[in-house]
DNA sequence: TCCAATATATCGGTTCCAGATATATCCGTC
DNA sequence: GACGGATATATCTGGAACCGATATATTGGA
């Protein structure tokens, strides 16, 4: 079978050019937006973003959300880490678009152009 | 860099689909059709074969090109391993035209659609 | 009180691409 | 006739990415 979902990167950095989130919203972001046919498990998503913080595509920050009964306590309550698009991402994010365009007409010069250019007319 | 060619396994088996070819034809068909765009080397070539062969989706076939003062000796002169497509070759071919359109579909829910409608009209 | 969902993170296996290397033959040129 | 470049097949090694499993801890609802 041929692989299923390659372009990680790119799904996860356009998530990340509308709004800045963290960790696990951003599965759950890119299951809703593809209507439940791409999942990205913590697996992929983690050494990905770990990736892209170190490439200076992505800044992290640290929001410590604590819950209001934990609030007094020593507990470091739950941990998000937001991360949001730099310059230098949103320059990937592009790139990644172009090469994205043309590997589809690379493709399409050899399996012919899809049914895209037909309009959906009811 | 987004990783430049990835389904060198769906070019390969399309190129086949048109006609039998042999590992190094198919290397310059892929060049020509792709107006120099992809070039897939011997070393990624070959062991794609290799395993295509191995799961059935291409069937192989030795032919023996000697030339014409080489036809009586014992040498084996060059020789050529001809590929061809098998019917389960055909069946993952359409399954990888399948699923490179499910993905294009899919990248475009989060980028948006590619200026595929528009018609080329000078 | 228990359990599912939330939230982050690492590890190992598999697969694939890429470049380098190896061997051998054919053909045009000098 | 010798030489070199194109033809032709093949292996090896390294790197990068995806994937599943696993681990830890918190939160909130039944």
């Amino acid at each position: 079978m041929p692989r299923p979902q390659d372009p990680v990167e790119l799904v996860v950095l356009s998530v990340l050019a509308h709004e800045p989130l963290y960790g696990y919203a951003i599965t759950k972001r890119i299951e809703t937006r593809s209507s439940g046919e791409l999942a990205v498990g913590p697996g992929v998503l983690y050494p990905l973003l770990k990736r892209l913080e170190r490439d200076g595509l992505v800044a992290a920050t640290w929001d410590a959300v604590r819950s209001d009964r934990a609030a007094e306590e020593p507990s470091p309550g739950r941990r998000r880490k937001w991360y949001r698009l730099t310059p230098k991402g949103q320059r990937r994010l592009h790139q990644h678009i172009g090469a994205h365009r043309a590997r589809v007409r690379l493709i399409e010069a050899f399996i012919g152009p899809g049914p895209a250019a037909q309009e959906e007319s009811a």
